[in-house]
Formats: structure tokens, sequence, C-alpha cells
DNA sequence: AATTCAAATGACAATCATTGTCAACCTGCT
DNA sequence: AGCAGGTTGACAATGATTGTCATTTGAATT
């Protein structure tokens, strides 16, 4: 299994550095902060440095290569993840995150815009909660 | 008409500051930071401590009295708001911003949470875009 | 293998929104 | 007037994120 790795935006690079963050990025499920990814990587031995991080992790975001979500205090969390447009449900206790997708919230959401005349269209969707375990 | 002006939660005390807060709240119809909002009352000469302003802002929207909401970037705005649930759709190069409810996508999110035992569930839902007179 | 050069890195400084501190200050009540 | 506790504001402190820039590295080219 070598194809599940995020991939870079073509026209960069492939350095230790990057391959660290995306290889971190394969080694959880929930949603972590960019320190936390930089702490993780430091404990492997793994030295980049945070601006690094901070980097890769943008780029890799604006590729739509991971998911990064703001939480309510307006922190960047990133997360490997799926393809395909979808949302999160979020444990607010302990970060454990569940992918969820909304087709009808797609529809509204772009219907909305385009009745008020908004083009360009972004959402954000984020579900949080306290999850079964945390209960 | 006197009785659009945002409550403070009982239990607290109506001061200068916190009406010149919420005066300033009624001033304008598209989300405000915080500092934009204190500079707002500079000009207007009422002055206002900056974290006075942080602090009643906070304390409207926790009381439901304000919407508050966080940008791509992360930063808290904020705005009046009517008194029923809804998100919004704002302009991200004016700030403009429209009031959109949502009766299904709120349905969808409480269904999709308890369906995973998710409690105590709240959302975040804001859509981006550009209206149309900065299209 | 050596050369070259732009992309990439990282230690560190700088931003910037936001929060904490705490003495001085009001507000409501007696 | 006087007391008690909520409130304020100037300022420091925090904490995430971004900027700087000299140094390093990747990879294409001699």
């Amino acid at each position: 299994m070598t194809s599940t790795e995020p991939r870079m935006p073509s026209g960069t690079r492939p350095t230790r550095q990057r391959r660290a963050v995306a290889a971190a990025l394969q080694s959880f499920d929930d949603f972590r902060s960019a320190q936390d990814i930089h702490d993780l990587l430091k404990q492997q031995g793994d030295n980049v440095g945070l601006s690094t991080v901070y980097r890769t992790l943008q780029a890799l975001a604006d590729g739509g290569e991971v998911d990064m979500l703001r939480t309510e205090e307006g922190e960047a969390l990133y997360r490997r993840c799926s393809t395909t447009h979808h949302h999160h449900l979020v444990c607010r206790s302990c970060g454990r995150t569940v992918e969820v997708e909304g087709p009808t919230v797609e529809r509204w959401s772009d219907s909305v815009a385009s009745r008020h005349g908004f083009t360009e269209v972004s959402h954000t969707l984020e579900i949080f909660g306290t999850c079964p375990d945390c209960g």
C-alpha cells in the first residue's frame, strides 16, 4: 500500500520534511493542530521546523489533500481525508472525528448562495458534540 | 422603537460601556471584529477599553444576544441578530451578510449526531462567497 | 562527480487577536 | 454616606500563526 499518502501540489519538491509531515498525517485519525504534529514528529526523531510544518500543512490543505477545520476557539486542526467533499462530527472532548456527507446540505448551500447572487461559494460546516465514550 | 437593543444576560449591570457596545452593534448590518467595534466607539468619543469590548461581546454572544462567527482565517466577528437560529451568507470581500435559515440542515445535523451517539450537539455553518456588488 | 540555482528549510523575530492581571472605579443597596 | 461586589482599563502576557533571511538541499545540467 503506497497510494494513500497525501500528494503535494505539483511543482513542489518531495523533501524529507514534507514526507515526514505527510507520514505523520497517516498515523492518526483525529484532528490535530500544527503544533501537535510538530511535537509528534519530534518525538519520533523526525526534526522538522515548526514553520515548515505550518507551511506544509497549509499547502496540503490548499491542495485539498488534507482536511482543515477550526475549533470553536479558532484554532486550525488538520487530518488526512478522503477525497470526496464531506464534513465532520467532532468530539469536543477527545477530538474523535466521524466524517459525514451531506449532499442535501451542499445543494442547499449552493442554491441559497446563487439565489442571492453570490459566486465563488464555499462553506464551512462542522458539528461539535460529546461522543459516547466521553459522555 | 426601543425594544430591539440586545439585552445583557440577567444578573449583569447596565454600565455606560455595555450600553455603548450594544448601541454600536445596532449601527451596522455586517459582521465586525471586536477591534473594529472598539475603533468605532473611539471615533464616536465613547471610550471603552478593548478588554471590555471583548468581554461584552463574548457575554452577548454567550447569551445568544449577538451572532458570532469565525472567518476562514479564524477571526471572530460579531453582529446583532434576530432571535431565531440561523446561519449566514457572508461576502468575503465587503462583509455584506445575509441571514439564512435552514431547517433541513438543523434536522440533518441533529440526526447525524445522534445516530453516532453524540450529545450536546452544536454546529457551525457559514457560507462564504462574493456578493453581486463585489463580483 | 562537480556546478548551479531556485525551492525549501529552520532558528528566530515579529504579528495579531485574544486573554489575564489587578488596582481603581462604579452601582445598587442599606 | 458607606459598604460589597461587579466592572473597568491600562498594560502585560499568551499563543497561534506568519515573516525573515542566511543556509541548505534537490534535481537538472555540465
